[in-house]
RNA sequence: GGUCCGUUCGUCUAGGGGUUAGGACGCAUCCCUUUCACGGAUGAAACACGGGUUCGAUUCCCGUACGGACUACCA
């Protein structure tokens, strides 16, 4: 039988990195066994619907390049992909369980037992105390179908019987044990029709062919429930096999990772920028923080799982490869945003210039700078090695777009003299006069120049640095100078000799 | 509180009855380079604790501690 996994969010605003991490895992199980990826969108939850997000969803996968060959958006004969165009269906399945004798209807109100959970601390409805409250095991079957009949609200429970010893053999974990004595009466149909995610999960999975679930840990204590439910139906035989991933925890401090992590330690946790209805409720994303999609990809395989080598890069392809279950760790890892930084360097440093010009053009764009392929390749070249973002790019090399528009002052007085006016005067005369403006003829240019009056080279090239650049940072000087051209390289000289003057003139050594 | 899961350098992790406990990020030092980076080299840095089992446990078992998830008519 062929492999087919699902990823199933929940569309209740931004998918932060575990869910996208979540959907790796299951793309690279997919793609490893020549299987199927789907995506199915839970939106059983009426009151949580967020409007956008599916869209977000969808937006966020093709961004990483988990592409779902099934599922809300991407076509398949399997849907429908979102649980609410399915509603009609999981009423049925309930009550097939309820005339098998493994589920009931209860007839208590949501504010009834908030009172009982008020009453008694560790309140759950299950089978010691299903007896005392009102549902179709309490009352005489008359009185049960006049209130179905009256459409008096009610949900469909699943009627756990006690006493048996449930087995979990997670892919993960090895077996895990759950006594069902233990376990509440979950609710499966709720007073508005509409499933909870335990029975809408096993319907459509079971409907859908799903041979493997690979989900977060969080429902790890759930799925005692749900092979109840499976042996309920009779399904068995085809239940999928459970692989429960660890989680993401923040990265300082306690807990999983959530949404609020980004804004507190400002990095971001979510894969591309989300528009929220208030501020505090948008968030960016590694997209618009400058990240390139596979170098997102690669961090985050690597948060969990290992290949098993020391090999720490791969492409999606390699990652398909290398991917297997056995391989993923139990304990949580703790978000580590320096190596996601890491990574995008060297993600950034790998790519070729002509793929670096195509991420900086709109952000050259952006800025109202110049986007001819020709530059933006030359930026490329001259920055690359020392740019972490894409977003570096245009901020940290803003000067090979734009003037200067600020010098190290400390800098530039520690570095002039007064008495180099008249060389750099010079200096200039003989740069604005040399024929081949190219990096090395100028480099050879300048040293001879400095050659000739017994200059040390160390203090001219770092004025030459300051002028072009303003920053004791970047390119090397006859690049930069190369690729500005001579009418700029000139200018830029001419007006940092009016500003050496000015720094020295007011800051007295 | 109950149920379940987990615990190797600061972080991500490899390993597994006898190892100098390996790699990566980060950090430090040095080299390269008259900038910053890249790159290269070196270094500091870990088996939570207590009992077993064993000739020998970081590795297997049991406890304890700590951490986490779940405990909704949310997923």
């Amino acid at each position: 039988m062929s492999v087919r996994v699902r990823f199933a969010p929940s569309p209740t605003g931004a998918l932060h990195i575990g869910g996208v991490r979540t959907a790796l895992y299951n793309y690279l199980f997919a793609r490893k066994n020549k299987g199927t990826f789907i995506l199915r969108i839970e939106d059983t939850d009426q009151n949580r619907l967020v409007p956008g997000a599916e869209d977000y969803i969808i937006e966020a996968l093709k961004w990483t390049g988990l592409i779902p060959d099934e599922g809300v958006g991407f076509g398949g004969d399997k849907g429908p992909y979102r649980q609410s165009d399915r509603k009609d269906l999981y009423k049925k399945y309930a009550e097939q369980l309820v005339e098998h004798g493994h589920a009931y209807y209860a007839f208590d109100t949501p504010e009834a037992l908030d009172a009982q959970r008020q009453a008694e601390a560790n309140f759950t409805y299950n089978h010691q105390t299903r007896d005392s409250l009102i549902n179709s095991l309490t009352l005489p079957p008359n009185a049960v179908q006049a209130k179905l009949l009256a459409g008096e609200p009610h949900v469909i429970r699943l009627k756990v019987e006690p006493g048996q010893e449930i087995h979990i053999r997670d892919l993960i974990r090895g077996d895990v044990v759950f006594q069902s004595s233990e376990l509440d009466d979950k609710v499966l149909l709720k007073a508005d029709s509409m499933p909870t995610y335990h029975l809408a999960n096993i319907v459509d999975d079971h409907l859908m062919g799903i041979t493997h679930v690979i989900r977060g840990e969080e429902w790890l204590p759930s799925t005692a429930h749900h092979v109840l439910l499976y042996r309920g139906f009779g399904w068995t035989q085809t239940m999928p096999q459970f692989a429960h991933l660890p989680l993401i925890l923040k990265p300082v401090g306690n807990g999983k990772l959530s949404k609020r992590d980004g804004a507190k330690f400002g990095i971001p946790v979510f894969p591309i920028a989300w528009q929220g209805d208030t501020p505090e409720d948008s968030f960016t994303g590694f997209r618009e923080a400058g990240f390139l999609p596979q170098a997102v990809i690669n961090f985050m395989a690597l948060m969990g799982w290992h290949p098993g080598s020391d090999d720490e890069i791969f492409s999606l392809d390699e990652l398909v490869r290398q991917f297997s279950i056995e391989h993923i760790s139990k304990s949580g890892a703790r978000f580590d945003y320096e190596k996601a930084k890491w990574f995008n360097q060297r993600y950034i440093q790998a790519a070729t210039d002509a793929e670096l010009a195509g991420h900086i053009r709109p952000l050259a764009e952006a800025r109202g700078y110049r986007t001819d392929a020709a530059f933006l390749t030359s930026v490329a070249t001259l920055m690359k090695e020392r740019v972490t973002f894409l977003s570096d790019f245009v901020e940290q090399g803003y000067f090979l777009f734009e003037p200067v528009s600020a010098y190290d002052d400390a800098m530039a007085q520690k570095k002039w003299n007064p008495a180099l006016q008249p060389v750099f005067e010079a200096l200039i005369e003989m740069l604005d006069q040399t024929p081949a403006f190219d990096a090395a003829s100028l480099e050879a240019a300048v040293k001879q120049f400095m050659q000739e009056r017994g200059l040390k080279p160390g203090d001219i090239f770092s004025l030459l640095r300051l002028s072009l650049a303003g920053t004791m940072q970047g390119p090397a000087v006859f690049d930069m100078a190369e690729l500005l051209g001579k009418a700029d390289t000139v200018l830029r000289l001419r007006t940092a000799l009016e500003y050496f003057n000015r720094v020295a003139g007011t800051t007295a050594p």
